[in-house]
DNA sequence: AGGCGTTGAGTTACCGGTAACGTAGGATTA
DNA sequence: TAATCCTACGTTACCGGTAACTCAACGCCT
């Protein structure tokens, strides 16, 4: 029977049987663990082999629940992984958050905001540090959630001027406005755009819309918008731009949701013997590693995922810490003018 | 006073509150909660009444603590995210288990043994409810911890028939192995491979060493081989090809560490017109989505690395919730002939 | 010798839930 | 009608740490 006990229990030594071997009370030991001062060297010596000769892991658990605390998890929600510009933030989020003892809890919405709302509910039970979200909307209750948490929290990627709490991200529909004007004044009239699933109020929406004002604006005109329902990848790049040309052969340029679709285009292209940019121009967005070996360099907008990411973490970071942080950061964007259009 | 505390301690409402405006016990509140029965209807409807009203949002980490159970967090490493390789494999994990009410947390250990160690130690102090790590090879003391952890765990990537506890993958060795032979069949006879950093034991060392053996076995010469510093991306497998073609221009077959370096390889002899096959042949590994845009079938091992992730996830939930679970799970590969070699 | 500060501990209560047990009162059964 | 069971709760103790407090022993000073 003992011996059952022992062994299914296996490894729960805590902090009492460390502080009974040691000949100590649970405070001194705790005091040990922690370097917080008032015990005597050899104390120190004791416990420390104690802790060593059983293998005791502090129960964190037990800590944040004592000190009526919150954990060091930080919530990170992410639309998907298979997109690989969030992949850049999220390593970017990762790396900062890791080098400051904190961890990073994922969270796959799906672009759905219903996803997102339940993700938020779980989480916050969970006491976490803080919470990184991808976009700017969410559902009624979610922002209440939120708001009542009192949990510091960055929304990343789309610019917010008015944030839950704090923002981290650039303005999107000023890239697809500056996009648009670039390729008006390369003298193009007709003009195509091929992007994925646009149902929700997302970045790339705000893209496309600026992009549209552009063409308003200068006189020229969207001829044809498509919206896959698929992953923003280098082979929906790929058949949609065949979709696109063959219901609108006048399409003179095609402005992508990111890179590796624009990349699919160049690919649909060569493999059709049209030529780029004399038959159709492209451009991309987001400047994804792919670009770096084309044989030309792609017109696209260059943005910094992996700063967003560092950028969002250490703003939660600082609020953490019970610092000021900055409330909106623009990381901005530059046009890549390229050889593509 | 009264006013501070209030506004500082927001949403601190806890069941017991809930209870005392339900006029119940702090138990028959937390039985409907719970929906545990033992109450009226009348009561529920009480209950629940006050829980929206007061926006009671349960603290889990005081039920785990109660029950000196786990969490439903699920500690997962991968080596980097910049590797679309294992983000793939991230993915399929994550869907399974967010469908299963388990939440991901992430850990990437930068491909080194020690960041791996200190990051399991953090993890396991969070009372997780299973550990799903990359690669095989862990430092001692690693291996100590998850053994007394006592918690469910799968070792996913590399096959291993002697896993910690359980493990899905493929047999690294046997598809380096394969395709060397494949190539030797082509009547290839001076053989070439282009990876990254390979210090540690990790799984693209054994398909190098399968190739290897291949080769040597066929009576061919691995004529060089070149292990690079940096990720297994795009633009690596640009440069690496002609750091390799330069120092010994008589290798006539290249096999990569991944899809995307063979992409970058046949973006960088598009760009010196050099012919593939014709003047040499291209090999990677592991089927990534670019491959499906290029002008010609690559030659690859195809491998499901969604499959990996969700199988992981599947067999970590069943030995979570108590049922028995495949120790051992191959999901093989698939070599895909091509038309670049 | 008595007062006082410092050092190195121990004691108590508590964080927010839940397991285990206790119990009043009505329904059912012998 | 009394014994018994069930329903719908309430009470108590506890999970593993830590904050806040208490306290003994010792050295030092006047």
């Amino acid at each position: 029977m003992t011996d059952l006990k022992i062994s299914s229990k296996n490894n729960k030594i805590n902090l009492s049987e460390v502080a009974k071997a040691a000949g100590v009370s649970k405070m001194t030991a705790s005091r040990v663990l922690r370097e917080e001062g008032g015990y005597s060297e050899k104390t120190r010596v004791k416990v420390m082999a104690e802790v060593e000769r059983l293998g005791y892991l502090p129960n964190r658990i037990a800590t944040v629940f004592a000190g009526d605390k919150n954990t060091t998890f930080v919530g990170v929600s992410i639309p998907d992984l298979g997109n690989e510009v969030f992949t850049h933030v999220l390593e970017g989020i990762d790396r900062k958050l890791v080098s400051f003892n904190h961890q990073t809890v994922l969270g796959m919405t799906q672009h759905a905001l219903a996803e997102e709302e339940t993700w938020i509910e779980t989480v916050l039970s969970w006491k976490p540090a803080g919470l990184i979200l991808t976009g700017r909307a969410h559902t009624p209750k979610a922002v209440q959630l939120l708001q009542s948490a009192n949990v510091p929290l960055v929304e990343i990627w789309d610019l917010n001027s008015s944030p839950i709490d704090m923002c981290v991200g650039l303005n999107h529909f000023d890239s697809g406005y500056d996009m648009g004007r670039f390729l008006l004044s390369k003298g193009y009239t007709r003009f195509g755009y091929v992007g994925t699933s646009h149902d929700a109020a997302n970045a790339a929406t705000s893209r496309l819309n600026g992009y549209a004002k552009a063409i308003e604006d200068g006189g020229g005109k969207l001829s044809k918008q498509l919206c896959l329902n698929d992953i923003p990848g280098f082979y929906p790049g790929f058949y949609g731009t065949e979709q696109l040309l063959s219901s609108d052969p006048d399409v003179e340029v095609i402005f992508f949701q990111n890179d590796n679709m624009a990349v699919g285009a160049v690919h649909f292209c060569q493999a059709q013997h049209i030529s780029i940019p004399g038959d159709i121009g492209i451009a991309g967005w987001g400047e994804l590693p792919i670009a770096s070996v084309l044989p030309y360099r792609l017109t696209t907008v260059q943005v910094n995922h992996l700063r967003i990411g560092q950028l969002a973490a250490e703003n939660l970071l600082l609020k953490i810490s019970g610092d000021q942080a900055t409330p909106v950061s623009d990381v901005g964007f530059r046009l890549v003018t390229g050889e593509t259009v």
